[in-house]
DNA sequence: GTGGTCTAGACCACA
DNA sequence: GTGGTCTAGACCACT
């Protein structure tokens, strides 16, 4: 599984690599048990500091995408579930992007297809 | 057209007058032409900064979803286009969102019904 | 609201911070809205980093004691529920503690009698 | 008596060692005179060090729950004692337990049910 | 080797 | 002024 980091993206490092892991889960390249490249490993590797990594992994091992094995590091768990907090914040998280893409004269259509087209890409790789 | 700003907010005030002026034109409680309260009393009736109504207002005006008149102040118009630049960002604003949904468990459906649900509420209103 | 920090201790400084911080809450010294000192202010009063600082806040945000306010910084909310995970927790945390008591042969009335000596302290105070 | 070692839990596994067999104490399952599985044994069976065993087998013996025989190995003692200075420790490290219980809503009864289910589990058992 | 904590200091975004 | 992010580098605990 590799990483990208756009250093000139107005989104925080952290929040790259915290997305980035997100989505290898979700595609499937990153499956329960895995372990994670060690948090100065990765560091090294994209020239970044460890803090900034460790944010990353920490905010991840919060939300249950990771824990902490005390040998391996880092591993993928899949702890994170969908209640109904997430629910809300995710709607409130898309309201604002969606109403945008409507008012640009993008059709309910056409903006669903783009959902789908991006959900099809996990279907089947869990 | 109401606005409520959330102090506690982890998103910036300005970007939530930004992201309110835009669901309320989705919603179809702001059409084109209408005018926007001065900067100087949405300021003042809010108890925020001049300088951030402005910065929300500015941004809006440079997407193309105001304009601003020399006697009316800051009124709504409709020349936010969907153009390729805009798609390519909006894909890559939902994907880590979209992804997040699905690793927590949430099947495609479910995720493209609270979309779904979510433009209704902005169909037939424009 | 005073703190005091150990720095002999073995219990880490953010730990100490926000253990006081809940037991203020918890005495009645710190309500609803009270605004902390500023991250930077609470770290040069008692000569210790603002990161130290800034990750005690940060975990008292988490589970819902403090909010960041955009203006005032740091308040205190409440938030924070004793929903099931944390009674698990608590019992699993508590557990291993009134077991090395009663191993040193303090009886189940000793031990409780401490435990309500210190829950009467915050009783009446919040 | 069964230990059980979570590798990814936030407890150091010397810790989990030494909790576990204080606890085995209290609930009676290991009494004064047993034997406990050798330091390389233990250290085997679980795929740990052998420094993460003896270190925890040290601070038993310590503090007075283990005793170190020449031929037997290290055999369970009850010379552990709560004097002023373990019921000062007892206080310190239950107060900010008890506190953020109390935060979160839950009153004193129910915590104090809490502690006395645990120490009921004990009782009658050594 | 791993992660955990802490420091010192920088720059930026926000209000 | 506030908090948010990032860097560079140190020391420690655990295994």
């Amino acid at each position: 599984m590799l990483l990208r980091i756009e250093f000139e993206s107005d989104i925080p490092i952290y929040m790259q690599i915290k997305n980035q892991i997100i989505e290898g889960i979700a595609l499937g390249m990153l499956k329960e048990g895995d372990e994670l490249p060690s948090i100065r490993q990765l560091a090294t590797d994209f020239g970044i500091n460890l803090h900034t990594v460790k944010k990353a992994y920490d905010i991840l091992k919060d939300e249950g995408f990771l824990n902490v094995h005390r040998r391996k590091g880092y591993v993928v768990t899949k702890n994170a579930t969908a209640d109904d907090n997430f629910i809300e914040s995710l709607k409130k998280e898309i309201h604002p992007i969606l109403a945008n893409a409507y008012c640009r004269g993008m059709t309910q259509d056409e903006i669903l297809r783009i959902c789908k087209e991006i959900l099809e890409q996990f279907k089947n790789k869990v």
